[in-house]
DNA sequence: ACCCAGGTGGCCC
DNA sequence: GGGCCACATGGG
């Protein structure tokens, strides 16, 4: 069963030696990563690229400088990002909530998990999984991510059929992963790259490293 | 021309 | 509490 197939690391060590480790989120401050991890929301890594350097060339790069920005200008630096109009509008809340409330995102992160987590799904334009990679990534807390291709990849090894929601998924995954910050950033980064590169097509690849794993024989359900 | 991408919020039942 | 749908650009 899964449990088995994740716990002992065998799942991460089976990745980590394909790939290698991955220092992921590319992104050089907290407030970059945070403002990327709205951007990216079901869109493609190079647009949302184009829109943080475009956000940069224009020295707003910052939650500050978004909390004021006018919302025009915001919208044809993002632009390239998708959703432009929705992500303008609910950047710059997020941002001025922040500010507004705690003044610089450090203090803002510095409370304890589940509330922030609380307090940022009570946002709008964040979610499940923007909420997850901004404490991971941004806040440096440990939670892990669910992503469509962590979704995929754990749907692969379970055997398709038995389709799970954000938190039970999550539960399952931090119920047999240690809590460890560098751990579960480069685990969620390795699903990633697994995604990027296999398990695009229903049959398995000879190449992809699930194959080790996942024998389809045995998609039971405790 | 179609399908997808590191989702979310608003409706509806 | 789940099943649709709009939201928008850029690349295969």
């Amino acid at each position: 069963m899964l449990h088995d197939r994740i716990q002992g690391g065998r799942l991460y060590k089976l990745l980590r030696d394909r790939f290698g480790f991955l220092n992921w989120w590319p992104g050089d401050t907290r407030d970059e990563i945070l403002i990327g991890a709205v951007l990216t929301q079901n869109t493609s890594w190079k647009n949302v690229e184009k829109a943080i350097k475009n956000l940069k060339a224009a020295d707003m790069l910052s939650i500050e400088k978004i909390s004021h920005a006018r919302i025009p200008q915001l919208q044809s630096m993002i632009r390239p990002s998708g959703y432009y109009r929705q992500k303008a509008q609910r950047l710059k809340g997020i941002c001025k909530y922040i500010t507004a409330n705690y003044g610089t995102l450090n203090c803002f992160f510095s409370q304890d998990t589940p509330k922030l987590r609380a307090e940022l799904l009570s946002l709008s334009g964040i979610g499940p999984e923007t909420a997850d990679s901004i404490l991971l990534y941004s806040a440096g807390k440990p939670v892990f991510v669910i992503d469509a291709y962590t979704r995929r990849a754990v749907q692969r090894i379970y055997g398709e059929k038995h389709e799970m929601g954000y938190s039970d998924l999550q539960s399952l995954l931090q119920g047999h992963v240690p809590a460890d910050l560098r751990l579960y950033k480069d685990f969620h980064a390795q699903f990633v790259e697994l995604g990027k590169n296999y398990c695009k097509k229903k049959p398995l690849c000879g190449a992809c490293p699930l194959r080790q794993i996942c024998n389809y024989a045995t998609p039971q359900i405790p």
